[in-house]
DNA sequence: CCTTAATCGAGACGGTACGTCATGTCTTGGG
DNA sequence: CCCAAGACATGACGTACCGTCTCGATTAAGG
């Protein structure tokens, strides 16, 4: 994380933080985890090495900073409709696509560096599980589906599948892929 | 993959491809793909490098190769009960003990070589996968579940549950987990 | 050297001249010039970066202040005796021990900075030089020593011979060198 | 010093060494030992830094290295006379070249590394003190000169003021340098 | 048996990125 | 305008790894 200061001297300049951050975000996308130099973010964010790892312990921080930064939690979607609600929820996650796409040059380090997969988990896996199982239990609570479902267990499985699909399998993360999973299922185990 | 080379001169040592790949297996399973380098693996496997070089193209190459070195197949369960069918072919998967811990070390990398990850599924998911969908063809066949089911999106629900839980978040794919699965999720879509 | 201000605005604090030439003094005797670095130099006076750079333009520069600082120029000896005399002038520059020190550790840039190398011979060899010169001039005036001695060059054999065994040699300028050579050069040389 | 490995494996380079030496060589020559860089070093000889650090441990035993290299010493003159002896003697010295010039770069680190400055001291003083001390040995042994002469201490001087000109005064090495020494010096101390 | 040619372990080679540190400048808030 | 603190861009340092190459020694197969 971000190593904060004592509050005399220079501040930190705020616009060197997004540049650094924007700057790993797109080589990140681009080169992938271990292409990506930390000299290289520093010449694309027009920033000496030394702004970098003042804020960052080394390469695998920087890139948790990053990876932090693209979290964005929809809000939870109430069309009446449990299919559609889930259907909004995938498609909430395929839609992310900045961060599915950095996500993809990122996998590369996060069976290293625990630490990393978990900010990648608490930026991209986290929210999307927790916005599936608000759906999922509001729908046992209206009796839209039965109580005997296991909501914690069935809204892990679309964002299990996404990421397998993404990264063991190498395929994309398509509608055809996300109806699929509603209809075949996500609406079978809910009745 | 393995360069051969003309049939004159010395011949190639077979202790010493199996020296390098139990080396590269330990060392992907302590360190991952990035922390391992081949300088170790030839200390380790007590090779030279070039041993190692006029085997495999580059460190992917040879990742490959002690992944693809892992896989073992095991035959389709037929107990009788679908639920004892499903935890034989979960447990196979987690009784592979050291496959998934080498994966783990190496998810590294797979984003990045596709041909890494082909080699990766084709040696760990893709047998685990197909397990599981003969399991299920037969229950539809024997009537023991609807032909409603999708047999091909269900058999991919734990591999890839198991993949994400081991990867993405870091848990151990232990019993626990294998019964919640088959009970809360495969058993019910299967009614 | 030092650049001046105008008088509006508050006035620079002397004690801060002095701390920052005593703390530049004190580390280029424990390190020598190149360890010294300008922070260390800042923290070790309790001042910030900015008051150094804003009196002096370089680290040479500042080098070149302090080394000044140290000059002190010992009144000519007169003892009657020509021998004494020779000891008196090596003992002066002998027991400037503090110069002698904080001199050797400065070596390092002599040759690079000539301005450094102009102000570190004003402060340490032209005075000495001087001296010998004075009392070797007087004992050919006195008839102690005879016309034919170059005196320029016969007094610039004790400077040389000790910049040459302090910092070339690395040996003390002790007293048994002061005394070999006022017997088997000096002397000799001026009968 | 160049540090040795053992006999197996491939050998070093020599050719290797040899372009190490005169890059720095050159560029001590051309910078000093600051400006110096060893990327510089190792990109002007046309090899990777390994191949520098694999044989010296960091920049100042480099420079030893480059500076002893450089060390050449000419046979004792013997011309019958001593006053032309010892100008040859100084010629000598003066006409070593570029081992002056790098000399002059080098500087700048002899006080704070006492390894290179005893490895400048082997490289260059040592050999031209040890010449005159053997010429004024055998003008002793001659009878050309008494033997109240201390003939260790004379056969110090000429090297002495010698670096003492070239370093703390900046002064050139010229003749008119040399003559005057050995006319106003070395040749009335022994008589 | 003796040549031939590819193998072996060891380690040097040119590159390149890492993370650290010093230089000299700039920017805060507070005298 | 000064001050202490410390952020800033730059660039060298010494380390580690990659993939290639080179050494002397070994090991079959073919002549």
């Amino acid at each position: 994380m971000t190593r904060r200061s004592s509050s005399v001297g220079r501040p930190r300049d705020a616009s060197v933080d997004i540049a650094i951050l924007k700057a790993t975000q797109d080589l990140l996308l681009e080169q992938g985890f271990d292409l990506m130099s930390l000299e290289s973010v520093a010449a694309r964010a027009g920033v000496g090495k030394g702004a970098i790892y003042r804020r960052w312990d080394d390469k695998t921080q920087l890139v948790v900073g990053a990876v932090s930064d693209l979290a964005q939690l929809p809000p939870t979607p109430d069309t009446g409709s449990l299919r559609d609600d889930l259907l909004a929820c995938a498609h909430a996650f395929v839609h992310s696509a900045r961060t599915q796409a950095v996500l993809a040059g990122l996998m590369t380090a996060m069976a290293r560096h625990p630490e990393l997969r978990d900010s990648a988990r608490a930026a991209l896996g986290l929210p999307f599980t927790r916005l599936f199982q608000e759906v999922i239990e509001r729908a046992i609570a209206t009796g839209e589906a039965p109580d005997t479902v296991d909501a914690k267990a069935v809204s892990e499985v679309f964002p299990a599948l996404a990421f397998h699909r993404a990264t063991a399998l190498g395929l994309p993360i398509d509608d055809d892929f996300v109806v699929r999973v509603v209809d075949s299922l996500l609406l079978p185990l809910l009745r």
